[in-house]
DNA sequence: CCTTAATCAGTAATCGTTACTATTATTATA
DNA sequence: TATAATAATAGTAACGATTACTGATTAAGG
């Protein structure tokens, strides 16, 4: 992967943000000081990044695709009052357990997609 | 909510389906009996029935959305070798854990994304 | 430097989904 | 049962997010 001054210019712009960025967003950032930047070359870098775990892809039902620097395993909390995405972070299931029952945030319901390999097809690998 | 035959015809679609359908899914499943069958129709039933709590939406990230006739709260295992989506039931996190640790699915990773309201808009209600 | 392969900007195309409109069907009521 | 009010329909156009294509440009190694 070479490093272009594009590539440069998006990565930083996820690791200087406390925010989830969706590509639009990252793309109205750069446009104004790079004029000739391309939301394709935003959408691409994206990808690349997120391939080459520099960055995770964050997939919240209805919205655009986000981007977030943490790339560790963690959850995200959408707040349906002020939309703002928030990190949850864990180390475990039990983990998360315990967070949903502090006080505090309202947790009116999650959902939880789990990705792998499904009994049946474990079998013959 | 009126009931249409096509309404009808798009909700016992789901109940009789044991996998997770696309509206697409659905709308060729019935456009071959039903030729004058609008795929409007379907999305537009599709979203009624869900907000009628008659079934439930399931979005998986990378696909088209899906629709289950299991409304209770489950999370949802993707199978990477045969894409097959699978229920996950439990009645806590606790026993989703316990599900994890049980042989025979292989998880890989896992997404959670909870909705609700944040700690700080919870404090102005 | 010079070559080569990656990356780019710009644009067109794709996918999933929603919106519009004039017509038709369902339901409540007389 | 006829009628009126309202919801739902088919068909089509439009939309937002994303990907694919093109020929020009640029990074990186020898």
């Amino acid at each position: 992967m070479k490093f272009s001054k594009q590539r440069e210019l998006i990565l930083n712009t996820i690791l200087n943000s406390s925010t989830h960025l969706t590509a639009d967003n990252i793309y109205n950032t750069l446009k104004s000081k790079n004029p000739s930047l391309s939301l394709g070359t935003v959408y691409r870098n994206l990808s690349q990044l997120t391939e080459n775990g520099f960055i995770k892809k964050v997939s919240i039902p209805n919205q655009p695709d986000r981007f977030d620097k943490n790339t560790h395993t963690h959850g995200h909390l959408v707040c349906e009052v002020c939309n703002e995405i928030f990190d949850i972070n864990y180390t475990s299931i039990e983990n998360l357990y315990n967070y949903l029952k502090k006080d505090g945030n309202i947790i009116k319901s999650y959902d939880i997609v789990l990705n792998g390999i499904c009994k049946k097809c474990s079998k013959n690998i």
